[in-house]
DNA sequence: CAGTGGTCTAGACCACTGG
DNA sequence: CAGTGGTCTAGACCACTGC
C-alpha cells in the first residue's frame, strides 16, 4: 500500500547508512543517490501515473512523510526540486498541486513572444485559427525529434495566432498519433485556454520542458499568404521538442514569428 | 567586527521572533523577511564590496554560521539561493567561491548562439576581431538600457566573432564610461578569455544576469560588409542588458547573429 | 587525516489559508 | 481554530577533497 525508499531503516535514531543501486553490477561509479532523491522519484512516479490530477492538491508533506517513513525536511527537499522544475506549485497554508498549463497568468508559460511595450496583457489573448489537423506519417526529422520510427503515424497541425487581428504567428505542430487518438480540428477550435491544457485534460499529456532552435528566415510564398506577409520580411523560426516527464519527446512543432511588433524575450542566467 | 541579523536573539534556546523592518511607516505588507534572506543579502553586499575575489573561497558555512550569529543550516539556505542564481559556485570537499566568467567550460554562459552540430566544443573558441573600440554620448535608447542620462560619456565597442574562419557575429556594445575607464580596443585584443572574464580583473565589475530581445532583421551595407553575407540573408537581432549586482544595468549590446550554420538556443522550463 | 559541503533527523515555532 | 507550508535550530553522520 505504500511505498517504501530502497534503503533500510531498521531503527529510527540510526544515521541511514545510503543504500546503492543492489544490483549494479561493476558500475565505475557507485551512483549514490540522496534519499530525497529517491523520494522525488516515487512522487515522480506517482505524478507520472496519474494518481494526482493536474491542478489537485497532493498529500501534505508530513503525510508523504509518514507513507515514505522519512523525515518531513527530507519530503521537503524533495518537493522543493519537483516544485524548482515546475511539476509542483507550493502555496503556502494551502498544500502543494500539480503543476497545468490552464492556471491564468503563469499559463504560455513557452511563448516567449513579447509585444513591444513588453506587456503581454495589453493586446489580451491571442486569435486562434486552426487551418488542418491531419493524420499523416513521420518524416525522418519528425520520427528522430519525437523518437519514433520514420513512417509512424503523426498528427500534423496548422494553425496562425493572431494578436489584435494581426496575423502573428504561423505553426506547425506534429504529435504522435497514439497519445493523441481522437484530436480533431473541431476540439482544438472548441477548446477555450492553451493547447497544453488541452492535452493535460483530454489527453493526460503534461508538457514539462521544452527546447526551442531559434533561426532568422524569409518565408516562402504559402506562409507569405498566411501571414499576410511579403517575401522580403524576415521571420523567426522557433522549432520546438516539448517533453513529459522522463523527458519524453511528445511534440515537435514549427514556428514563425513576426518580430515586427513583438520580440522573443529570453532571460540569462 | 562581525555583522549580525537585524533581529534579536538573546537566549539561543528560544525561537526568534522575526523582525519586521523597525521603522517602516504604515505600510500596508509588513515586509516579513525571513533570516536566510538577511544573511543572503549581508553576503551578497560582502560580494558587491569585493571582500571575496572572483574564484576565491568565500569562508566556511560554520565560518559564517558563527560571523552571523545563526545555524550552519540558515547560512545553507542563503549560500544555496546564491548558488542557484550563479552568483556561488559549491564544490563538495573544497569549498564554495564567489563565480566568475573566467571559468573554463562554463564560460560564455550568456552566449546561446550554438553549431548546427549541438556541440559547442567541437568548433572551438571563437576568432574575435575588434573593430574599434570609442568614447562617445548615450543615446536616447542607450541612456535608458544603461539608467543613465542621455548625452552622458559611454564607450562603444564593435567586434566580429568568427566561428571556422567564417564571420558569424557582428556585436556592437555600449558600456558607461566611469566603471570602464582605461578601455581601450588594444587591451580587448591582448586579452584572452571571454569580454565578461576581463571586465571582472580589469574593471571589477561581474555581469549576473541579463536579458535578450530577439528579432529577424536584414542587414545592411555595412553590416553585409562585415559579416561577408548580403542583403537577403536574414540575421538574428539579439539586444542583450547586461546587470551587475541590484540589478544595475552596466552593459547595452546588440548582436547580429548568422543562422545558416548556428541556431539560438533555448531551454523553457 | 582534518576540513569542506551534503544529507538526514527531530522538534519547535511562525505565517498563511480557510472554515 | 486546525491544517498547510515556511523557517530555524542542534546534532549526527556521510561523501568528497587534498595534504
Amino acid at each position: 500500500m505504500s511505498a517504501t525508499p530502497i534503503f533500510n531503516t531498521d531503527s529510527a535514531a540510526a544515521a541511514n547508512t545510503q543504500a546503492r543501486e543492489s544490483v549494479a553490477p561493476l558500475q565505475p561509479t557507485p551512483a549514490f543517490s540522496p534519499l530525497y532523491q529517491q523520494i522525488k522519484a516515487l512522487i515522480l512516479q506517482s505524478l507520472k501515473a496519474g494518481e494526482w490530477k493536474p491542478s489537485a492538491a497532493i498529500p501534505s508533506e508530513i503525510e508523504l512523510a509518514g507513507r515514505f517513513k522519512v523525515s518531513q525536511g527530507t519530503v521537503r527537499k524533495a518537493v522543493d526540486e519537483l516544485a524548482s522544475e515546475n511539476l509542483l506549485v507550493r502555496r503556502q497554508g494551502k498544500g502543494t498541486f500539480v503543476a497545468t498549463h490552464a492556471e491564468r497568468q503563469i499559463q504560455y508559460r513557452f511563448l516567449k513572444l513579447i509585444p513591444d511595450n513588453g506587456d503581454p496583457s495589453s493586446e489580451g489573448p491571442a486569435q486562434r485559427h486552426i487551418i488542418e489537423c491531419k493524420r499523416t506519417r513521420a518524416s525522418v526529422e519528425v520520427a528522430r525529434a519525437l523518437a519514433i520510427r520514420t513512417g509512424d503515424a503523426v498528427l500534423q497541425v496548422r494553425r496562425v495566432l493572431s494578436f489584435a487581428n494581426i496575423p502573428t504567428i504561423l505553426e506547425d505542430l506534429w504529435l504522435p498519433a497514439a497519445p493523441f487518438k481522437g484530436l480533431t480540428a473541431e476540439r482544438l477550435r472548441d477548446s477555450n485556454g492553451p493547447m497544453y491544457a488541452l492535452f493535460e485534460t483530454e489527453f493526460d499529456v503534461r508538457m514539462v520542458r521544452a527546447e526551442e532552435k531559434i533561426r532568422a528566415v524569409l518565408p516562402d510564398a504559402e506562409q507569405c499568404a498566411l501571414l499576410k506577409t511579403d517575401a522580403q520580411t524576415p521571420l523567426l523560426s522557433v522549432e520546438r521538442i516539448a517533453y513529459t516527464y522522463n523527458d519524453a519527446p511528445m511534440e515537435m512543432r514549427r514556428g514563425l514569428y513576426l518580430t515586427s511588433k513583438h520580440y522573443y524575450r529570453n532571460a540569462l542566467n
